[in-house]
DNA sequence: CCTCTGACTAGACGTTTGTCGAATCAGAGA
DNA sequence: TCTCTGATTCGACAAACGTCTAGTCAGAGG
């Protein structure tokens, strides 16, 4: 259990799977709370991570082959392969190698954490 | 109009009142857009940031003045200033002055896109 | 075994970021 | 007017980031 050493990790949070955090307009978030999601959306920072985030979210089937991503960009292999694994390492996305072919796919819970932090009541 | 000069820009977003953007797992952001959303992520992806964020969005009255967040964290005045000022130009937060002190209040229009865009389907 | 292809790692390089102390600006009040 | 306080700007610096090229690893298929 790696939950005693570090007071937060990522993994602790995908685990939960109820809602870990109400809406950022309801109260301070705790500075371990801010510690593990801000790298999240520290990730979904740049534009080419966001696109590529939306071509994983979005694809057939749920996941997609980095032949497929890599060729939708001005940008070499190794960089396009960069910026996965900094949204791998982020816990937005996992990866599955299966033969020449490495596919890409999506982790839902973290993604519905991060909208229900934002996620503000109407003050109409 | 500033729309025609460049492509898009944050004030456009902010004009829309509709969401401007399907969740992320409908189909593929366009470049643009990602190139408009992906600052504001990136604003948040700090975790000192984030801290401001929530506690801005969860403030008494809507608002928040900058005497009572600099205290709450271990750093300098002109930090927070600084910080503040990234949120300020990502259109998360709006500044006014009274007198001598500053206050802060979220702008709940660029949130809610934000997370529009991460509300993804449960694939249950 | 060799080779080919797709993806990743390693190292380098210029840019951006987070932080600070010092200086400056904006009002309030004597 | 002078001073005091709160907030911002300025300039500097180390650390992190985004990108590249070159090299390496993992399987598939002769």
């Amino acid at each position: 259990m790696s939950k005693q050493a570090g007071p937060l990790t990522l993994t602790d949070l995908n685990a939960v799977d109820a809602p870990c955090c109400p809406p950022i307009d309801r109260h301070r978030i705790p500075a371990e709370t801010a510690a593990v999601l801000a790298p999240a959306f520290k990730a979904l920072g740049d534009p080419v991570r966001l696109q590529l985030m939306s071509m994983i979210a979005s694809a057939d089937g749920g996941e997609i082959c980095v032949c497929d991503l890599t060729p939708a960009f001005d940008l070499s292999g190794p960089t396009i392969s960069h910026h996965l694994r900094t949204l791998r390492e982020a816990g937005l996305v996992s990866a599955d190698r299966r033969g020449t072919w490495v596919y890409y796919r999506a982790r839902p819970g973290i993604m519905r954490q991060l909208a229900a932090l934002l996620t503000v009541t109407d003050p109409a």
